[in-house]
DNA sequence: AATGAATGAGGGTTCATTCAT
DNA sequence: TATGAATGAACCCTCATTCAT
């Protein structure tokens, strides 16, 4: 008597296969054919849901970008401080900390989404967390620590994932301690901004 | 009797429309046609100097490994120390520095490379590298950092271009001092090596 | 307790917008979809009120058949003669007046009609018609002036329709007399029907 | 030894076929598969050839455009008279005569060829000979009888084809006379054109 | 009287690749 | 050292149609 398809929640299930797909083969090379044929329904049915494969992407996308825009929104309406940088990226982070899948999306399909007006809304999004991190009148090394202060955390995340993979007799780490070590790099990073060049 | 195109040496040619179109756009979205028309030959003319497709990537990718492995052979005849450690890094950016457009395509491509054996040689290398940059009995926070690090470098440079393209009535930023703020950050990362997590 | 939709007849506005339509866009080209959106409902439904496409075709064919077998009906009890012919000509002329766009989607879409089935049956009438049109023993010449004689009372409404939209800065012109050139025009053709061929 | 491909000229059987098959059956439900299965190659050959479908009639077009032209550029030599424009009908009736498919075409599936740009250009050129048709001038009704007159050629041809198919116990009409009877139709039509409407 | 979800067939198009010349 | 012609597989997408609700 139970239904055989999980629910009717198919939209949700094609968007999670998606991002499945789309990050471990990369968006051009995932076909909708794949998708639906690991969903156990026809391209068509794919189509009843989504109006095209971008479409399917944008959904992705926005699912993601609740905790970003919370980030913002909470930046603006504080009153620069370098506690206020490193708690910005801190709230990234934590943000991110279950998306990760969805980062390696995103870094690893730049020229896809660069082209997929996507890519706009999600790059313009990230420029206004970084102008948030930056002190009132930044050099352009304070700004490229800004942005790359943000990436960090996000390439971190998978970093540290092939360097388990590499050989390792270690211990596994814990997902925790991976984020804290994506965390404190970000932060070092983050540091120097408005701090008189030293060079 | 003069040839008839610049110069005899089309397979050159072929590596370079190729790279900047794959960095471009993407290896997947660029399509061999594509390549052929910007040369003003045939799509099977590329088939003349390339078994396939995947070889022309190769070819791109054996135009990089030089400088890398040259990083390597030169980090295995040190002992290790901070000193070196920062020296890698360095050497690691100088090589890296005309070779933006390659590290860029590297980066916005792992989808593809990673599945195209060209891809496994490339990482081994960089793990190679990161090896070099570790003490003696690295943490995982510290093979983390070591692999950031590097990254880092390539990472800045197209982050730098973003972040000029973004409005800036300020000076145009000339390509030394964006290679300079890309070590000084790779550098930073780099610094806490071998350290005793202060947490 | 009003009924939500402006009135209960569904099938008749479907058979109109799908009129509308097929007659701007083609048989063909027109979808489902396109039929059930303008209409403000699902494609499903208009498979409550026809079992086919083809079905809608021909509900929209049949609200044309009316005038056509009047004038038939009429021409058969009277004996032939120039006058009767015109007749003929006039009332059909009038029968069409009033279902243009039907007139306009029968000329242009024979390929479809031709195939399916309701397009016999609106040949025949035709043919029907033109035979009421000549004379007791036509010559070729006789029938085909038959049929294009009525031929040109559908072509000459969409075709003074263009000449009106080509630049003029005259004034608009009124129905009444595009019917009426649209009849001259098709009487001039008819009127050499049954006289002898002074070629 | 021959060649089991009739020869090279494999772009001028696609539009032969096209032709063939698109005024059978119609533009949209002729497929390029039909295409290509009937000339014993693979779809994509054809986009060897052609950019795209509609390449593939712009092709079919194109082959018509030259007799058209003819007749406006010796048309806008002369000096308006009524011989001219009578000329003008005859010239325009011999450039069709042997383009009856292309003419069947190109009535019979207006929807598709309107939205297709290569009907506004052939529209332009028909406009263009019925200007040469009319007086100094023209009345509304002048222009009206200009282009149902060059239509009437068009039509006739294959309305004759119809009532020859129609029940002949008669003798096979020959291809002459039916043009013959195309032309006299065509003529009647133009000759009211600059007299004041008797109506 | 109508919908939501899905399907199967087919559409036009693009691609890497081949091969005789 | 290249080209012209062609292919086979795959792609994204659309359509008419169905059926349980």
């Amino acid at each position: 008597m139970t239904t055989q398809t999980p629910r009717g929640d198919t939209r949700a299930r094609i968007v999670d296969v998606a991002l499945e797909l789309f990050s471990e083969h990369g968006y051009e090379k995932t076909s909708l054919r794949e998708i639906a044929d690991r969903l156990g329904v026809t391209k068509a049915a794919l189509y009843y849901h989504f109006r095209t494969k971008e479409d399917i992407l944008a959904g992705i996308v926005d699912s993601m970008s609740a905790p970003i825009d919370e980030a913002i929104a909470w930046g603006r309406e504080q009153p620069y401080s370098p506690e206020v940088r490193d708690e910005i990226v801190r709230r990234f982070a934590e943000g991110m900390a279950d998306r990760q899948r969805l980062l390696r999306f995103f870094h690893e399909n730049q020229p896809t989404i660069r082209e997929l007006s996507v890519g706009t809304r999600f790059k313009e999004r990230m420029i206004n967390l970084t102008r948030l991190m930056q002190g009132p009148e930044p050099t352009f090394e304070d700004r490229v620590r800004a942005a790359v202060s943000l990436m960090v955390i996000n390439v971190t995340h998978f970093i540290s994932e092939a360097v388990e993979e590499e050989q390792c007799g270690n211990e596994p780490v814990d997902p925790e301690s991976r984020q804290a070590v994506a965390l404190r790099v970000a932060l070092d990073v983050a540091e120097q901004i408005g701090k008189p060049a030293q060079d």
